[in-house]
DNA sequence: ACGGAGCATGGTA
DNA sequence: GTACCATGCTCCG
């Protein structure tokens, strides 16, 4: 840029018209005029344009004011100084430089002739890209990033946008400016100015090194090219092939070049960071637009790409989601200017051992150098701490096509400590053309993504259709995509049509093998209390493997979680807290809230629908309610207790709590199993791979003295205790009630009963009980007749309720039922006469269900059976209330298996 | 027998 | 119906 400068004029006059002042001796220079040469200004004005003041100062009273889009402010946009100022938005309207780069628009410049950006060391192209240039940049162009901001902004509003497009990270100052004005330029001058920009370039600070220049040609001058290239140019030859080529790491020619039509140029704009917005954003950001011409991609090859068909739209799954987090920490220089290229999420092949990451086609072709050999070439890429890495960059011939792969990841992606679901970017760092690849956990990569699917899809998806962003659960999981959302939180991505062509359909495998089986398990369990039944609906309970999910013939409905218990009377009720105040107010069992609920909803107690009113349930009686409400601090209370549990026992203890939580360990367990045991593996210890399959094979006895069953028993012995402890002191009534003095249970229960007298009403909170001393008191294990027997059975079996599972289950189900009891004393009651044990109340409820509604009444249910067993000897042994369709698991499934039939 | 390389297959868009 | 691509499968070292 530098060598740019030239004194616009021979007058001795400051340039600027409005300015009568003498120049210096060494005039200042401002900015680029269209002829490629820089204002010379006096001091003053100088010193007022490098504050970016100038129109405020001299064009006040000019035409072509504008307001941001975002903050507005007024922005002058009707001179070539101001060029630079602001960013046009696709949809109309403009941002300031400041909202631009903060929403990382892509710079409204795109619409900027490239060639103007850059001027490419080869001037002749300028002629024809000038021209066409032009057309390319602001026509619809196959180029979808660049025609939409949109695209990648959230759907709102434009200033939200994040503009995928290269990210300057600093300002600099000067040579922007310049490259700006001469984007503003018209094309017809653009020629001249290409010519010289080569010079500036090299002057300037940004200028790319002779390498770059002439090997890539690329770098980040090009914008013209890009454009141009359909046309010509065989300038990039160098770039085009071969594997004769060093590791192809700086530049990444083609891309700048091809695609992006502007992708390079504004890399190059970057290369001068202007101290003011910068034009060079809104290039970045269509470095898609490249993509496309299959004219293009052709040039680049030097031959005639076999498919061809390249329109060279990117599917928008490919297209680079960058936060600015992702592409600061992908830029470690300050100075450098990030040029989002693409990104991918990694398929179960990708992360595997294989260490094939298979590239999209038409992003391989677009930015990656042209190969023609199936041996491709070696490719320099840069981690995000600035490793280096080489990989192969090749092809294989497919199909008449080719299929793009970098082969030699694996340590790469080990190094990231990436899975299958995660999602790596690559992007172009200027100056430089260093190619960077990044990544995004599938954790936070969802979330964002979700946000720009709903962006980027153009419109197409939005929420709700989709699946759930996170990879592999989720998406089939549930049918309502907004609980997960809400459920999970950040974690869980939105639902999108996106990731449903991305995962969606092909990644039900990585679905399974992903990963993120960990947040999955999580998710689930978060759902869970979300979920229920639509209203007037009963949940179907199928059995899965062993296993049986709830299923709902319409989409469950994503409710409040609350509380279910009885209350004195034997009512069956529901305890739900203010969003507001956090009070927590009763309502009738048979009540949906939604998942945003305050007291001034309560219509059913007007005495307390308002935050005002007191809350009718005391801190012990609070106490008792709400372990059971919260699974997800109820596990990590268990993860803590546990951890002062030798290794061994964590894992039965973990199974157990999980049991203990659910009612069922039908759900978690399964989703456990499936993310960490897709199936038993030998050699594995927990409790889960320890046992045989489906409860097959040897059985623990009793007197069995293992590691699992030792662990089993001491849990189950202090989950007894505690429950004893709490139920003699605060349900002494209960307890009494009962005809069982020695068992604690507090519950107020009609049933007589041991389990329910054992289950005790839920009072305790499993974690808690883990966490505390664990005393034995094996008699009462024994004694006690535990619903969950089934459950806690290290073998899994039901029909063995007498060996000791069953009474460290009775522990469990004391805590986990507890409130619950009453109600499901009551369910009993009722099964036994209708004799339908399979649906528990909860179930058949449809809007009372909330989470702990649900597991309590699975878990009474249970409890109720087992303790019925005499009573009701036909109830299902497990029950497993998974908020997800049955459908859902029942694909899962298949996949852990392995890979399509 | 094992692992890697490359091709083929099949599902999805 | 075509193209893309994830994965499986086979062959070779």
């Amino acid at each position: 840029m530098t060598s740019t400068s030239v004194v616009t004029s021979s007058s001795r006059i400051c340039f600027n018209s409005v300015c009568n002042d003498l120049k210096s001796e060494r005039p200042r220079k401002g900015w680029q005029l269209r002829t490629g040469e820089l204002a010379e200004l006096c001091d003053r004005c100088a010193s007022i344009y490098d504050e970016g003041r100038f129109c405020d100062a001299f064009h006040l009273n000019a035409s072509g004011w504008r307001t941001c889009e975002s903050c507005g402010k007024r922005v002058h946009c009707g001179c070539i100084v101001s060029a630079y100022a602001f960013a046009l938005l696709d949809a109309g309207g403009i941002l300031c430089i400041a909202c631009s780069r903060k929403n990382a628009v892509l710079g409204p410049n795109s619409s900027w002739p490239p060639s103007l950006l850059f001027n490419s060391s080869l001037p002749e192209r300028f002629k024809d890209c000038s021209a066409k240039g032009w057309s390319q940049l602001t026509g619809s162009g196959p180029a979808p990033w660049r025609q939409a901001p949109g695209l990648f902004n959230s759907s709102t509003s434009q200033p939200e946008l994040h503009s995928r497009v290269p990210y300057e990270v600093d300002l600099s100052t000067g040579i922007d400016r310049l490259n700006v004005s001469e984007r503003l330029s018209i094309p017809s001058l653009e020629k001249k100015k290409n010519e010289d920009f080569p010079e500036r370039l090299m002057n300037g600070p940004l200028k790319p090194s002779a390498h770059d220049i002439h090997e890539n040609g690329n770098t980040g001058i090009n914008c013209e090219e890009q454009h141009t290239s359909c046309l010509t140019k065989p300038q990039l030859p160098s770039l085009k092939e071969d594997s004769s080529n060093p590791p192809f790491g700086l530049a990444v020619p083609y891309t700048s070049i091809d695609e992006a039509n502007g992708q390079m140029g504004v890399s190059g704009t970057h290369l001068r960071p202007n101290p003011q917005p910068s034009l060079a954003k809104q290039f970045h950001s269509n470095p898609h637009n490249g993509l496309d011409s299959s004219g293009e991609t052709q040039m680049r090859n030097g031959r005639p790409r076999p498919d061809g068909r390249g329109r060279n739209q990117l599917f928008p799954r490919y297209w680079p989601r960058f936060t600015d987090q992702d592409l600061q920490q992908i830029s470690a220089d300050s100075n450098s200017i990030i040029t989002p290229l693409f990104e991918k999420m990694l398929s179960a092949s990708d992360a595997g051992r294989i260490g094939r990451l298979v590239l999209p086609k038409k992003c391989a072709e677009a930015y990656f150098p042209p190969i023609s050999q199936p041996e491709g070439l070696p490719l320099k890429v840069q981690d995000s701490k600035g490793k280096e890495w080489i990989f192969q960059f090749r092809f294989w011939p497919n199909n008449n096509s080719r299929m793009y792969v970098l082969e030699g990841v694996t340590p790469c992606i080990q190094n990231m400590q990436l899975q299958a679901g995660d999602v790596v970017t690559f992007s172009r760092l200027e100056p430089g053309g260093k190619l960077v690849m990044g990544f995004r956990k599938a954790s936070a990569a969802s979330a964002s993504e979700q946000e720009n699917e709903a962006k980027n899809s153009n419109g197409v998806s939005t929420h709700g259709d989709a699946e759930l962003a996170d990879p592999s659960s989720w998406s089939k999981v549930d049918k309502s995509g907004y609980i997960a959302k809400e459920a999970l939180g950040t974690k869980v991505a939105v639902p999108r049509k996106r990731k449903n062509s991305v995962l969606g359909s092909k990644s039900k495998r990585l679905r399974i093998d992903n990963e993120d089986m960990i947040e999955l398990k999580l998710t689930w369990e978060e759902a869970q209390g979300l979920l229920r039944p639509p209203p007037n609906h009963v949940a179907n309970v199928v059995s899965i493997e062993g296993f049986e999910f709830e299923e709902y013939e319409d989409a469950p409905v994503l409710g409040k979680p609350t509380i279910f218990a009885t209350d004195k009377s034997g009512e069956k009720i529901q305890w739900a807290q203010c969003e507001d105040c956090f009070k927590w107010r009763r309502l009738p069992s048979d009540v949906l809230l939604p998942s945003k609920w305050t007291c001034s909803s309560n219509s059913w107690d007007p005495e307390r629908s308002s935050c005002s009113a007191t809350q009718e349930l005391t801190a012990e009686e609070l106490e008792n309610l709400l372990p059971h409400c919260n699974l997800a601090a109820s596990k990590k209370m268990k993860a803590a207790k546990q951890e002062s549990e030798n290794v061994d026992a964590l894992e039965g203890l973990d199974t157990l709590a999980n049991l203990a939580i659910l009612g069922e360990g039908g759900v978690l367990p399964a989703s456990q199993a499936t993310t960490k045991h897709p199936r038993h593996r030998p050699g594995c210890s927990c409790i889960v791979c320890i046992q045989p399959p489906s409860g097959k094979g040897p059985k623990h006895k009793q007197t069995c003295t293992c590691n699992v069953c030792q662990t089993v028993k001491r849990r189950f012995r202090t989950l007894m205790l505690r429950r004893e402890k709490k139920q003699s002191q605060k349900e002494a009534d209960a307890t009494r009630k009962k005809q069982q003095p020695s068992l604690p249970d507090k519950v107020v229960d009609d049933e007589p009963l041991p389990c329910t007298t054992s289950a005790g009403n839920s009072s305790l909170n499993p974690e808690k009980v883990v966490s505390e001393n664990l005393d034995d008191d094996t008699n009462r294990l024994k004694s006690s007749s535990s619903p969950f027997k089934g459950q806690i059975d290290l073998n899994i079996q039901p029909e063995r309720e007498e060996e000791l599972s069953p009474g460290s289950d009775s522990g469990g189900t004391m805590r986990l039922l507890q409130d619950a009891t009453d109600k499901y004393h009551r369910q009993q009651s009722i099964l036994s006469s209708s004799g339908n044990s399979n649906i528990e109340v909860t179930q058949t409820q449809p809007g009372s269900g909330t989470e702990l509604g649900k597991i309590n009444s699975s878990i009474d249910l249970r409890a109720s059976h087992r303790d019925a067993d005499m009573d009701h000897p036909a109830i299902f042994p497990i029950k497993t209330f998974a908020p997800t369709s049955a459908t859902v698991i029942s694909e899962m499934l298949p996949m852990q298996n392995g890979g399509r039939s």
